[in-house]
DNA sequence: CATTTTACATAGCTTGACTATGCAAAAGGC
DNA sequence: GCCTTTTGCATAGTCAAGCTATGTAAAATG
């Protein structure tokens, strides 16, 4: 059952309005863990391998004053450290450290393991269905940052 | 492709990443607007009709009092209306007015109207794609609520 | 009828988000 | 080489979303 290319709207917007309902799950199921916004920007760093600050506010999407003030955070637990940037005095870049690395896969299996229930009993064609959307989208979001202007 | 069960926990964890990262972009895409949590509070209660605040908190996942704030902001606005519930002189039912409908869809459209480009070019299979698994998703969140412990 | 539970408002706190501003390094232009 | 502009990020301040704790009144329970 295809869709035609005049549903993408349609799809795109009920896409955000379940993923928004997955998010507050998340933070509501890991709530003695650090927040939602600590796990996504080391995960983003990860990703990324060595950043600068601002580099990595852009990937998260977040203003530069709200990135420093989570890289403090992250810094602070030893789970980020700053390596000078040879190539600029102003800068820094950012590295997940190991224990860093290891406490964003702790807080992953947490959620997993809290979220499972809600999800159990999905029959192998449909967790494929969630698996190869979720890879399209991850793709599109990967992708240099669309303006709504023309490039 | 099909999947077998055990990959399941791990497209869970990419899901809430994708998911994440969604809210994120979306967030700030439409940032000259109400806040996501008004807008994810007014969707939730039109898609569940009148229901108590109490409800709507559990419905949306958040604690109590910080439904109570987001519905005194909903109700400044005249997109939510107080109803008394005749059952219960301790509780009033809480409706979306037809400015709020207007409102929430307002806010999908100008959500989607940004999101559009970063998603141009996808094929109807992939469109098909998300769309299945976004009713897969929706269809689990809609669930009663399942508990970690044995119900 | 007294006690307990329920429903929600209020109080207070923390954190994530933003804009504005300041300081210093780097880049650009003359 | 020097001055101006841009860049990178820290700091300051504000607001809202999230939480727990508490209080009041209605409803349920024993």
């Amino acid at each position: 059952m295809a869709h035609s290319v005049d549903q993408l709207p349609a799809v795109l917007g009920e896409l955000i309005v379940v993923s928004n309902k997955l998010t507050r799950m998340a933070a509501q199921l890991t709530d003695g863990t650090e927040s939602p916004a600590v796990w996504r920007t080391l995960s983003a760093l990860r990703h990324a391998g060595p950043v600068r600050l601002g580099g990595l506010a852009a990937l998260s999407r977040v203003a530069q004053p709200t990135m420093t003030k989570l890289v403090h955070t992250l810094v602070e637990r030893g789970w980020v450290q700053r390596v000078a940037d040879p190539a600029d005095a102003r800068a820094t870049l950012l590295a997940a450290t190991e224990s860093g690395e290891a406490a964003l896969e702790a807080w992953r299996t947490e959620l997993i393991a809290a979220i499972l229930p809600q999800f159990e009993g999905l029959d192998p064609d449909e967790i494929a269905a969630i698996a190869r959307a979720v890879g399209i989208v991850q793709q599109r979001l990967d992708a240099p940052i669309a303006t709504t202007k023309e490039a």
